[in-house]
DNA sequence: GTAAACTGACGACGGTCGTAGTCAATCAAG
DNA sequence: CTTGATTGACTACGACCGTCGTCAGTTTAC
């Protein structure tokens, strides 16, 4: 395994990473018009967070006919998989159940699944323990 | 519903948050000495964060015997279940996939409730879409 | 080939957070 | 009481991050 980028991000950097995730190869002017769209940032903010992401590794770019197209490191699944565990460990002390009190609560369940997913959730939690 | 607080917390925020909500009426003495244990910080640096948190709301005191005891302003649950939301929101783009995903290579499930989630999971997502 | 537009390197600044020292006030012990 | 420990207000500082301007170099369009 190829060593994984590891340093945290910010808000920001995280929302470029997916957005460049998803359209790679992207060049700065295609991030920050979409950026610039959604939430009005200045070009070269997007030229400093990506190059952040870069200097994170999180990033790679190569010079395409004269400009530079950035492309992730790092599979975003693989990268969301990891942030969930972090977010996990950190936030909620490594217990998952908070996860299914917000899945219930959010109105994207049925009661039925709800129970569902409770009652399996319940089996993973007594594993839990031994960590 | 009471005004919620709703500003963002850093990590050592969080946790002393956490460990408040754990062990109120909590002095800042008892915190500290606890951090110290597990992570070594000196008093004045959790008399930092605590009153931060009061700044934020998140935490309330009221003087006992001299001594300031804190106390958590929200119920930790409705909190997790709160920052649960952020995090699908901000990090995961709104998509609960990834930590479903998380769930089924964290070896706490047997493939069969691997499975059953996914099922489950895929009807979420169908409806996830129209958010 | 000259002017206009675009690109990217660099520097900067303010806010937040983790960190902690200083110092004054308060409390407890002799 | 006097003294030593405890408590808490205040100040500060560095790292990180979101933010952007400037400016020089490059590319494009006449």
């Amino acid at each position: 395994m190829t060593a994984q980028p590891t340093e945290p991000l910010g808000r920001l950097e995280l929302e470029v990473l997916r957005y460049v995730a998803d359209h790679q190869p992207a060049s700065v002017r295609e991030v920050a018009t979409h950026f610039a769209k959604i939430s009005g940032q200045a070009r070269t903010t997007l030229l400093t967070v990506m190059e952040r992401l870069r200097a994170k590794r999180y990033l790679k770019r190569r010079k395409v006919a004269g400009i530079h197209r950035y492309t992730a490191t790092v599979v975003q699944a693989d990268l969301l998989r990891r942030m969930v565990g972090e977010f996990v460990d950190d936030v909620l002390g490594g217990s998952v159940s908070p996860f299914v009190a917000y899945l219930s609560r959010s109105s994207l369940l049925s009661d039925n699944e709800a129970r569902k997913l409770e009652q399996l959730l319940k089996r993973i939690e007594s594993r839990e323990q031994g960590e």
